[in-house]
RNA sequence: GCGGGCUUAGCUCAGUUGGUUAGAGCGGCUGUUUUACACACAGUAGGCCGGGGGUUCGAAUCCCUCAGCCCGCACCA
């Protein structure tokens, strides 16, 4: 049987071996195709499960974690997300390589306050109608199947990328788990005095219906008129003002204690009918106030300032409220009750002309505030609201405040920002930063853990029991739940293995333009909940801009769709072209000449392996293009190591094509003796490039005679940076 | 008002701690349709590294200053 069957097995392999070569070089025949090979590989990786730290080789010890930023709900991947998932599938195919045990973990957000916007102008748009017209359950529900509509888009447009993400740890800020954790953490921050209810002079957006915090304001310069006058005519000073209609619930007039001009007035109270509203002005003096600017002095509105909120409180002046939350006059004055600011703005002016009563009027240009999210008009307004207290001293925490939290975590070395000039704009927010308005009248979102029944108040992770408890109409802002995202994630507040394992992560890797909304946000969470960082470095990059350097916008249809630019160009391309040269934290334009160029490169690649192929590929290597090789890695080793991915993906890319392609391989064809050496440096210049184009690199590698072999994605990366030598 | 960034080849941008003749992609020009690749190859032109001053043996790189563009925060009566 033996001596009959052993020539058999060797002409069995050696057909096998011919049949391997003739189907690999029909493959190679062709220039490379991105989408005959794309979602093939996604499927092998996937079902080698490799996705998954818990199933890497035993060498795959330390840990290494980082958590996707959970793309929004409401939409498709734009090309900064896109952007995001390329930055952090290169850390984290480069990790694993090394031989960390590495967690990539996805999730989306449900991102309470862009998700109402969004299906509220679906429903206008579609019904007609508001959301308070079909209820708030309705309401829910309609959000609620649009957002699980778009959590499956989301992922196909994620994985589509190439990313490695354990899909089997997949969150979502608003699933079960989560919304424990929000609740959990409410309760913890309020039992230490962190969040507290009270009526403050807060954001309110008369589109969105909503307060928003001081970080959702997006200020635009306007041109407006400047009003001086005086409230009536036995009245002794004037003042100043680009908004009359609110001087209905002035209660003082507040001057410099040092001005001469007014010193004899202050302490004495007028009574005046200005455009029908019967005021008490008093007269006070307060330090706040600018000598120079305008009269000198201020007409003081407590219920519309927050200045002048301030001012009211230390001089213990009521407070009228003029405007209410659709933006127009509440006050009983006939002609003026129900009218839309801009409209009593104009008849209180033609009223101060009538009478007399306006000194001057002048054009000059003024920050206006808008809703970040529906471009609505900031009013100012006092309201019954929930807030996170930034100042208090935690005692658990070595009576720190969570401002000095925050500022420590940075300050101290622990958490590392990149690029580094982005600590000054964190501390600098810090020290400007007051307490957060949690609180949200949308009502999609994590409902406030708070019941009340008459007088009492509960505040709690479940319902208390008995009968007649109301849960607080309000919802929570997103950020909220996005703050506790690197533990909320892992499993938080259950005490779970991947929590022990993986918290702090290593990376956070983000976009810088939500550094306060969410990174900060995230160390106030972790630091004052779990007592330690969220993550050991912070990571942002720019914005991806079109061509002509502009940012990119939905609403202008110029958004680049990363899928269809991964069909036309092959995702790999797309991915080198995202990265090439673009360093942290700088902003990027994504052009058609650099797709291109990385496609070819792409197709460059895959010509060299069909030539190195189809030659001799045993034999001695030659000594100096290994080490030159060797040095090569270690460079690159080194840049990846630093975060200077743009420089290490443009190194591999400059050897493969100039040194290993159009030098090596062309002596090669003089000197066969090389030839070997051609594979060598092939099969290893392959690892180095698989973290920047996944999918090429390993469909090469698939078709490479290697014994035993793994895939690409678990390799040894050929240079070991702790042993400072190569693998 | 406070803080930060950018200005390098025709265009878009790299240039890591100061160190030989400053790089890439695209574009231009001249060749090559050679059996890995025309999605290619060989070659070539093109830069007082925004202006000025300083430190240094040596500056695109560090310091000062001026100019233009951009961004964050604050003010906003």
């Amino acid at each position: 049987m033996f001596f009959i069957f052993c020539p058999l097995l060797n002409l069995g392999h050696a057909l096998k071996r011919g049949i391997i070569r003739r189907r690999m070089n029909d493959k190679f025949l062709k220039p490379y195709n991105p989408a005959g090979t794309e979602s093939r590989i996604y499927d092998l990786w996937e079902k080698s499960g490799y996705f998954n730290p818990d199933n890497l080789p035993a060498r795959h010890k330390n840990p290494f974690c980082i958590v996707l930023p959970p793309p929004n709900a409401t939409g498709t991947l734009h090309i900064g997300g896109s952007l995001m998932t390329v930055i952090q599938d290169i850390i984290v195919r480069y990790k694993r390589m090394v031989g960390f045990k590495t967690l990539w973990l996805p999730g989306t957000d449900h991102a309470a306050i862009a998700t109402n916007a969004k299906v509220e102008k679906i429903l206008y748009k579609e019904e007609g109608k508001s959301r308070h017209d079909i209820g708030r359950e309705d309401f829910v529900a309609k959000v609620e199947k649009f957002v699980e509509e778009n959590r499956g888009a989301l992922r196909h447009q994620i994985s589509k990328m190439g990313t490695s993400l354990d899909w089997s740890r997949e969150a979502f800020t608003f699933d079960e788990k989560r919304n424990l954790a929000v609740r959990t953490a409410f309760k913890k921050m309020y039992d230490a005095g962190l969040i507290y209810r009270g009526t403050r002079i807060i954001n309110w957006d008369p589109k969105g219906q909503t307060t928003i915090s001081d970080d959702e304001i997006v200020y635009e310069e306007r041109e407006a008129k400047l009003y001086t006058f005086k409230y009536s005519s036995d009245f002794p000073i004037a003042i100043s003002t680009t908004r009359p209609e609110t001087k209905l619930g002035d209660t003082a007039v507040a001057v410099h204690p040092d001005d001469e001009r007014y010193k004899k007035f202050v302490g004495q109270t007028f009574k005046v009918n200005f455009a029908g509203a019967e005021l008490q002005i008093k007269v006070v003096a307060d330090e706040s106030v600018d000598m120079e600017f305008g009269t000198g002095a201020l007409g003081v509105t407590p219920a519309h300032s927050s200045l002048d909120a301030e001012i009211a409180k230390r001089h213990n002046l009521p407070s009228i409220q003029v405007i209410n939350e659709y933006a127009k006059i509440s006050l009983p004055i006939p002609g003026l009750e129900g009218e839309k600011t801009i409209s009593a703005r104009e008849k209180i002016v033609d009223w101060l002309k009538k009478e007399g009563l306006l000194i001057a009027e002048e054009n000059i240009v003024q920050n206006i505030s808008t809703a970040e999210r529906t471009g609505g008009i900031i009013e100012p307004l006092p309201k019954l609201q929930w807030f996170v207290d930034v100042n208090k001293k935690v005692s658990e925490r070595k009576n720190k405040s969570l401002k000095e939290l925050m500022y420590n975590a940075v300050a101290s070395g622990e958490i590392k920002i990149l690029p580094e000039r982005f600590d000054k704009e964190y501390f600098n927010w810090i020290n400007n930063l007051h307490d957060w308005n949690i609180s949200r009248q949308l009502w999609y979102g994590h409902r406030i853990p708070v019941w009340y029944r008459e007088n009492d108040t509960y505040v709690g992770v479940d319902k208390p029991a008995g009968d007649g408890w109301v849960q607080d109409e309000d919802t929570l802002d997103t950020w909220f739940s996005s703050g506790l995202w690197t533990f909320s994630a892992l499993g938080w507040p259950e005490k779970t293995p991947d929590l022990e394992t993986y918290h702090p992560t290593d990376i956070l890797e983000t976009g810088y333009d939500i550094i306060f909304f969410w990174v900060a946000r995230m160390i106030l969470m972790s630091e004052f909940i779990l007592g330690e960082i969220p993550f050991r470095t912070v990571y942002l990059h720019g914005l991806v801009r079109n061509e002509r350097g502009e940012k990119l916008s939905k609403s202008l249809g110029d958004n680049i769709d990363p899928v269809s630019i991964g069909e036309q160009y092959g995702t790999d391309a797309l991915r080198m072209a995202l990265i090439v040269g673009v360093g942290p934290g700088s902003d990027s334009k994504l052009g058609n000449d650099k797709l291109k160029a990385y496609k070819n490169f792409a197709n460059k690649v895959w010509n060299i392996a069909r030539y190195v192929l189809s030659q001799e590929n045993q034999g001695e290597l030659k000594k100096e293009l290994v080490e030159e090789f060797d040095t090569m890695a270690k460079d690159i080793t080194v840049d990846m190591d630093n975060f200077r991915f743009y420089l290490a993906a443009e190194k591999i890319y400059h050897y493969i094509w100039h040194r290993l392609a159009d030098e090596i391989l062309e002596e090669s064809k003089k000197d066969p003796s090389l030839l070997p050496t051609t594979y060598y440096l092939l099969q290893n210049s392959l690892k180095l490039l698989h973290p920047f184009m996944p999918f090429i690199t390993e469909e090469i590698w698939s078709e490479l005679p290697i014994k035993n072999k793994k895939m690409l994605m678990i390799e040894n990366w050929p240079f070991d940076s702790a042993q400072g030598k190569p693998v």
